[in-house]
DNA sequence: CTCTATGAAGTTTTT
DNA sequence: CTTCATAGAG
């Protein structure tokens, strides 16, 4: 139904009723001011957005006044394509995108209202990771504390909650890993060391792109004011994962005229860890200025896979009852199988089967609670030669030799940025951390006192390094800020030789390296491609020049899966343990793996497979814990027998 | 100072 | 199966 649903073209605005059930035509019509929609699963929220969007339009509004925001890039593209679709209408002035995206816009205008530069660098997880690395060494000599300090990690974690829910220090460590409190203070300083660290370096990580948004907006009253009067309507999607800085921005953005309108479903929220708070939602229907919408009808999933899903509705969400309204079809399936290779062994059989049925690959799905859950399964359908893409696991730009390639591009940008020269130089034969961070050093002060660096360069690098002066200067000659030259030149000059010489496997790497220099090839500016590079998810390698997209399975977490649908949905080593996840189990979250099964059964469309194992979790971590007897942290002993077939395999 | 070998340890979800 | 820390050789 969905697919040509949008080759429907609406003429006028009347039109739009024969297009929408009632309850989302009134979503559609009624939503205005302080609007919350609340939107179950498979319920056709993409459609209210997209026809909301067109109703606008319609309506006289511009695209210019919308500010659309989504969970990720690629929901924004695909919702701009449809009302394109449906309406004929350019909209290409509207503002879409994330939050991320929409808060770097606005800093990149106004960074010097909080102290930067416009040419900040966007640290990564993994980035912001080194500087806290070194925020700690720093710590760690200065202070003789002989305690077991706690790992970059841990703190990045803790202050990231601190800052994405705005709570306390204190608190943050009291919910995220209480056992730590009793380093409060250490962690304090290393968060303030942190700081100044990003400061120096004109960096921003991702919570301070939100931080130091909310934080513009908040004590620059002609910025919100100039800002906010260009949006006359706010739409929000999945809200109920956004966070409390991300409430107060969007809340911010939409002050002056507004029309704040939200779409979430509050049974889907599974970023608590990020600071998410479901409560957003609770608290929008306790506002008596909110007009309140529920769309229930599912269209999605067939009956019998959305009664189960009714009986698995997590208990502290808005009470709802979907209705299917699809024909009868099959039962959801559990299927119970001795181990993980066993598990493994009856995904590629059934996966097979669905194609004997002439079932296409990319109409199927595994989804697992964690990465690691996939590696066998991995192994096993590469030796049956079952095609698959992943959508867990590393990112494109965070294997190593495409961020390698970045920090070159990314210190032509902002030349202060201390990760990427760390990283460039440590390239080089003969350099280690000391040498590098000398250099930099060097390089750091000499720009500051305003010297062109392709003029410092022979100063500051040791004569006999005379490979790292020939390339780093000849990139600030460039100059041109095309991405795609800069890429070439290190690539041809220098990272292939040092590619050949580092990595067994430097052809399929070189292979990635020249498609990352197509996709740069795309973009006109060194901002525009390093900005995409760093705020947007799954930038897709293709695997050498076949593109096989259209028949491949897709494997991943259920984090991943969000907003998307398959035909044919298998869940994997759904034990205590696995899924529930154990860490979570232990912080006594349970609520929210509630969540992420909800999340995961509402995928299917028509065949819905839920595997476990008789010998309980495939993680070790979790093997023999007492929580695998517990029955309540068993999805599948919750599960009524009457809503599924059991299926108990046996391979010798 | 850098680089390699060795052993140990820690495993969730991500813009 | 990773990454991470450390020791000792170059």
């Amino acid at each position: 139904m969905d697919s040509d649903f949008f080759e429907i073209k609406i003429e006028e605005p009347g039109f739009i009723k024969e297009d929408l059930d009632e309850e989302q035509y009134e979503a559609v019509k009624k939503s205005d001011g302080k609007s919350l929609i609340i939107a179950g699963p498979g319920s056709g929220k993409t459609r209210v957005i997209t026809y909301k969007i067109a109703y606008l339009l319609y309506s006289g509004i511009s695209p210019e006044n919308i500010l659309l925001v989504t969970f990720t890039r690629a929901a924004s593209k695909e919702m701009i394509k449809r009302v394109k679709n449906v309406t004929n209408i350019n909209i290409d002035s509207m503002t879409a995108g994330t939050f991320h995206h929409v808060c770097n816009m606005i800093l990149r205008k106004y960074a010097a209202r909080i102290g930067y530069k416009n040419n900040f660098t966007i640290l990564d997880y993994e980035d912001s990771k080194d500087l806290m690395k070194i925020a700690r060494n720093e710590y760690k000599e200065n202070f003789s504390d002989d305690r077991e300090l706690p790992k970059e990690s841990v703190v990045l974690k803790i202050i990231s909650f601190a800052s994405n829910s705005l709570k306390s220090l204190r608190e943050s460590i009291m919910e995220v890993s209480p056992y730590l409190i009793e380093h409060e203070n250490a962690i304090e300083d290393m968060w303030v060391k942190y700081n100044e660290l990003k400061r120096d370096i004109n960096a921003m990580d991702y919570d301070d792109i939100l931080v130091n948004t909310a934080m513009l907006l908040s004590t620059n009253k002609d910025v919100l004011n100039n800002i906010a009067s260009r949006y006359k309507y706010v739409l929000v999607d999945e809200f109920q994962d956004t966070n409390k800085i991300q409430l107060d921005i969007i809340e911010a953005l939409s002050s002056v005229h507004k029309n704040l309108i939200a779409v979430g479903d509050d049974a889907q929220s599974i970023y608590s860890f990020r600071g998410a708070r479901f409560e957003n939602v609770q608290d929008f229907i306790n506002d008596d200025k909110t007009k309140l919408f529920k769309i229930q009808t599912n269209y999605r999933s067939t009956p019998e896979i959305v009664e189960l899903v009714n009986e698995m509705i997590p208990e502290k969400s808005v009470p709802k009852r979907l209705k299917s309204i699809r024909k009868e079809y099959m039962k959801p399936t559990i299927i119970e199988t001795f181990d993980d290779m066993e598990q493994c062994d009856a995904v590629a059989q059934l996966i097979e089967n669905k194609f004997d049925e002439g079932i296409n690959a990319d109409e199927i799905a595994v989804l697992y609670r964690s990465h690691s859950l996939s590696m066998t399964l991995q192994q096993k359908l590469d030796s049956k030669r079952i095609s698959y893409r992943l959508l867990s696991g590393k990112r494109f730009i965070e294997t190593a030799h495409i961020k390698d390639i970045l920090a070159f591009l990314k210190i032509v940008q902002n030349p202060l940025d201390k990760i990427s020269w760390m990283r460039i130089l440590k390239l080089f034969p003969g350099v280690g951390t000391k040498t590098a961070s000398n250099i930099f050093n060097k390089i750091f002060s000499g720009y500051q006192e305003g010297t062109a660096l392709e003029n410092i360069i022979e100063k500051v690098i040791p004569a006999k390094h005379k490979n790292i002066i020939k390339i780093i200067k000849n990139i600030y000659l460039i100059k041109n800020n095309n991405p795609y030259d800069i890429i070439k030149f290190v690539f041809d000059e220098f990272y292939a030789g040092y590619s050949g010489l580092n990595f067994k496997d430097s052809k399929s790497r070189n292979m990635d390296i020249e498609r990352f220099m197509d996709i740069a090839a795309n973009y006109k500016t060194l901002e525009a491609f390093l900005e995409e590079m760093t705020l947007s998810e799954n930038i897709e390698i293709k695997n050498g020049e076949k593109d096989q997209k259209e028949d491949q399975v897709t494997l991943t977490t259920v984090h991943g899966a969000k907003g998307l649908e398959w035909k044919v949905v298998i869940i994997i080593s759904v034990n205590p343990g696995d899924f529930p996840n154990g860490m979570a189990l232990k912080e006594k979250k349970i609520e929210e793996e509630e969540r992420l099964f909800y999340v995961a059964i509402t995928r299917a469309k028509n065949e819905l497979y839920i595997l476990k194992q008789t010998t309980g979790a495939v993680n070790p971590y979790m093997r023999n814990s007492f929580l695998i007897y517990k029955k309540e942290n068993d999805f599948i002993q919750r599960i009524d027998k009457n809503y599924v077939e059991i299926l108990k395999l046996r391979y010798s």
